[in-house]
DNA sequence: ATTATTTGACCCAT
DNA sequence: ATGGGTCAAATAAT
C-alpha cells in the first residue's frame, strides 16, 4: 500500500501509527464491500475472519506505535488534514513542522465537475442495496447510447460536513435486472443515521435477509433469531461507537497499561486466512488512479467506513450472539 | 458544439 | 419545519 506524503518532520512512530490507521480504514472498506455484496465475492469465511482480526487489532497496533511518545499526547492533525484534502477544489498552501498548524485552504467557489483523480468503486448488482449511508438524489439524466437514465446521488451530509462522497446508479440490463453502482470518493462524514448494513436486504427479505456471525463464520437467517433481536442502534452512541465500546463490555473497564487485545476476543484466524484475504483483496474491484492510495488524509481518523465498521463489530460483540 | 455532471430553486410528502 | 425528488440552468470535459 502506498502511503500518502506525510511531512518529513513527523516522528517515525507517529507515522507508523498513522499508517496503521490508514491500513485499517482500507481494510474496513474492503470488509464492507464483502458484506454488502457477498454474492460477488468469492471470499472464504476464514479470510473474512482474518480481516476482522486485523481490523480489530488496528487500535491496539496504532496505540503501540504511538505509545513511545510516553507523556506526549498523540496529536494527529485530523482537522487540519481534513481540510487539506488534495483536490481540484482545495489546495494545500502551506505545511510546516507543527502538527497544530492551521493550513490555509483556497476553495473554488463552484465546480460542476468531480475531481479527476478521485477514488472510485464500481459494483454491478441485481438489487439496489441500502449501503447504510444517507444519500440525496440530485440529478437524473438520459445517457447517450443508453435507453436508461443515470441517477446521481450525493451524501446527505455534504452541506453539513463537506462530505464529498457521491454515487451514480444506472440500470444496465432489464433481464436479468442489473444496476451499475459507482461510488466516488470516500465518506468523510461521521453520521450514521441508520444501522450499519450488517443486515442485508433484498426485495425478497424473507429469503435473503441474513446476518454474519463472526464467531461461527456462518450466515444466519434473520428469522431464525426471532423478533427480539436487538437493533444496532441499541449498541451505538450517537451513531458512532467509541473504541472502548468496541473492545470492552460494561464489566471490563479499560486498562490503558494493558490495551485490549482483540485477537483474544475473536476466534483466532489461522495464518492461512491472511494469505486468503490477500488473494481476494487482489480480486476486488477497487479502482484507484496511479499514485493515489484511495485515501484522503482526512479519512484516517474520521472515515465513516471505519466508524460504520466499528459499529458493526461492536454490534457483534453483543453477548446475544 | 456536445455531453456529463453539479447546483440551486422549487415542489411535495411527512 | 424538514427532508428528498425533480428539473432547468450552469459548468467542465472532450
Amino acid at each position: 500500500m502506498e502511503s500518502p506524503s506525510w511531512p518529513e518532520s513527523l516522528p517515525d512512530n507517529r507515522l507508523k501509527a498513522i499508517q496503521e490507521l490508514t491500513q485499517g480504514q482500507d481494510w474496513t472498506t474492503k470488509l464492507q464491500e464483502v458484506l454488502w455484496w457477498p454474492e460477488e465475492m468469492e471470499s472464504d469465511p476464514t479470510s473474512i475472519d482474518g480481516l476482522v482480526v486485523q481490523i480489530l487489532m488496528i487500535p491496539y497496533r496504532s496505540w503501540a506505535s504511538s505509545c513511545s511518545f510516553k507523556n506526549e499526547a498523540l496529536e494527529l492533525p485530523t482537522c487540519d488534514f481534513h481540510s487539506s484534502v488534495s483536490s481540484d477544489t482545495q489546495k494545500l498552501e502551506k505545511y510546516n513542522d507543527s502538527p497544530k498548524t492551521v493550513i490555509p485552504v483556497t476553495i473554488k467557489k463552484r465546480s460542476a465537475k468531480r475531481r479527476k483523480n478521485s477514488w472510485t468503486s464500481t459494483k454491478v448488482t441485481s438489487v439496489l442495496i441500502d449501503d447504510g449511508h444517507a444519500w440525496r438524489k440530485y440529478g437524473q439524466k438520459e445517457i447517450l447510447n443508453s435507453k436508461r437514465h443515470r441517477s446521481y446521488y450525493r451524501c446527505t451530509y455534504k452541506s453539513d460536513q463537506g462530505c464529498q462522497a457521491t454515487k451514480q446508479v444506472q440500470m444496465i440490463e432489464d433481464k436479468p435486472l442489473k444496476y451499475r453502482i459507482t461510488y466516488f470518493s470516500n465518506h468523510t462524514c461521521n453520521n450514521l443515521q441508520r444501522p450499519p448494513p450488517i443486515i442485508l436486504h433484498s426485495p425478497y427479505p424473507r429469503e435473503n435477509s441474513m446476518l454474519l456471525n463472526f464467531e461461527t463464520k456462518e450466515l444466519i437467517n434473520k428469522k431464525q433469531l426471532g423478533p427480539n433481536f436487538p437493533s444496532v442502534k441499541q449498541e451505538l452512541n450517537d451513531g458512532v461507537p467509541s473504541l472502548s465500546s468496541l473492545g470492552h463490555n460494561q464489566s471490563t473497564p479499560c486498562n490503558y497499561n494493558s490495551p485490549w487485545d482483540p485477537s483474544t476476543h475473536v476466534s483466532q484466524a489461522p495464518k492461512e486466512s491472511l494469505s486468503l484475504m490477500s488473494s481476494w483483496l487482489d480480486r476486488e474491484e477497487m479502482v484507484s488512479p496511479p499514485a493515489y492510495s484511495g485515501l484522503d488524509h482526512g479519512d484516517i481518523i474520521s472515515s465513516s467506513s471505519y466508524s460504520s465498521m466499528a459499529g458493526t463489530l461492536g454490534y457483534h460483540m453483543n453477548p446475544m450472539l
